[in-house]
DNA sequence: TTGTATTTTTCATATTGTGAAAGTGATTTT
DNA sequence: AAAATCACTTTCACAATATGAAAAATACAA
């Protein structure tokens, strides 16, 4: 049986309902889905598996595996390949994931304003926003150069080591900001990477104070990366725009240049979603 | 370095069953978990709606439904909007649909295709990308003929001279367009190459209205070339497929049913990696 | 307040999801 | 060629659990 499953009821009344109430605290979870889900989870982590490794990994009988497969299958949401005996995600999964980008016209409004960054600088642009702690990649516009920096869209990274996670940690305000660190570990990527309380505080001061982050070989050792904040409409920081590419073109005299570019792009994405950067003065 | 190229039969009932067998005949598919999905998928179409819309669009009961999206948004697979009573694909979701585009390259899912179209046509059947202003083929399947079109995989190639160049300058809005008419100075190959840039436009006008791009021996006296744009999840042109082949082969009468075969191609390979065909009619 | 619309929870029921084990096709070994 | 092996698929009996009706809870409007 599972080990978690009567431990939930801490917390029986939600407090700071918004506006609706939607608890979600009992047990409403139908659980053959949920186990459904966990397989359909597993199977977009690492590369396409057969049903017994898959059987073994997950604990699932593999008759019930199989069941939850085809009929994944059946949607398009799970492909098999005959060829290699594999499970893999399908082709409709990535259709119905992308309707998220479609829900605010973020990803759509970007996608111009991502074009003409690359345009001008050269390097590849990407867009991001904040998800659970975490900043995830919704759209990009690759360099023509040969040598990329290359961040997939569905990326999920760590905000500390990433120049648009900086940039959105660097509009949180004091609460926000320790809720955020509480809640995880900051990795120690690279020996740049920052992951002391005190140097990010101070890093994130001056990402406020000139309006954009530079994420130097933070994450990755010859990568280099420069990142401003979008705004929404109530002022507050949604998403993160950026240009990422290798030491050797993004060295320390481009990146004031680059900067200026990026920060020009972060306030055409601001106007064009009707947001407004708090910090304009112009 | 594939030398795997073998058809996928990996059709309904797969006679040749490759290693495998996977009838997927029966009945194996388990209700419940089906008709989750169907919620899913059902949730993926349109924005966000609440609860008691989905119920009465889907014909599930309140209460049943209710317990799929719980299920859902505890894995992050949907989002409650408590602000708007809505519910929502959520970044989850996301996140796993895009590990569908990282298995394999574009070019790994057009060589099917690309297979498929040669055969049906005879002709030489190619895939190409728009970089930097200019076509870079990725791929192509040769004829069985023995006057062939020879484009190696990795040749550059001027836009306006050729099939799946123009097939993508059609699908640009007029200010990229712009830009990438000001940024080059296209070249005379031959009698029938359009270098103005009126004859460019209405060109090109054409090509978007019927859906594919004709090269008459605009690169190349004795070579004929139909293209067809192939659309990516937002509905952005990111790459062409065509068949080329000698103007003995392919004349006149022959382009209105070459053109069919490589408009079905190119949309098969917008279908198979999750695009989005912005003029598909049916 | 009262009323109405919408969402959660309860509860009784039988639908249906489940694992064990047998069945089947393909591959390897004898 | 036959046997053994492996991996997937189906059968089957059973009870776990998904389900809808209806009741309770919550929000919002009047």
């Amino acid at each position: 049986m599972d080990a978690r499953d009567e431990d939930l009821t801490s917390d029986r009344k939600a407090r700071g309902r918004p506006r609706g109430w939607h608890d979600k605290t009992a047990q409403n979870t139908i659980k053959s889905l949920d186990r459904a889900m966990e397989v359909f989870e597993h199977l977009s982590e690492g590369q396409g598996k057969p049903l017994s490794v898959l059987a073994t990994e997950t604990g699932q009988s593999a008759a019930t595996l199989y069941r939850i497969l085809v009929t994944l299958e059946g949607r398009g949401l799970v492909e098999f390949d005959a060829q290699r005996q594999v499970w893999n995600i399908g082709a409709r999964a990535f259709v119905i994931g992308a309707r998220y980008l479609r829900r605010t016209s973020l990803a759509d409004r970007a996608r111009p304003i991502l074009r003409q960054l690359m345009e001008t600088t050269g390097e590849t642009a990407n867009l991001g926003v904040e998800q659970g702690g975490m900043v995830l990649f919704l759209s990009q516009i690759e360099t023509t150069e040969s040598i990329r920096a290359f961040f997939p869209p569905g990326t999920l990274s760590q905000m500390h080591a990433s120049g648009i996670g900086k940039a959105l940690l660097a509009q949180m305000d004091g609460d926000r900001f320790d809720r955020w660190y509480k809640g995880r570990q900051p990795e120690q990527f690279t020996e740049h990477t920052l992951v002391e309380r005190s140097a990010l505080v101070e890093a994130l001061a001056e990402i406020r104070q000139r309006g954009y982050a530079v994420d130097g070989e933070e994450k990755t050792l010859g990568m280099r990366c420069i990142a401003a904040p979008v705004f929404d409409v109530s002022g507050e920081a949604v998403a993160g725009l950026s240009v990422s590419g290798p030491t050797s073109r993004v060295e320390a005299g481009a990146i004031a240049p680059l900067s200026r570019a990026v920060i020009d792009a972060a306030r055409a994405l601001t106007r064009a979603i009707g947001g407004e950067d708090p910090g304009a003065r112009g």
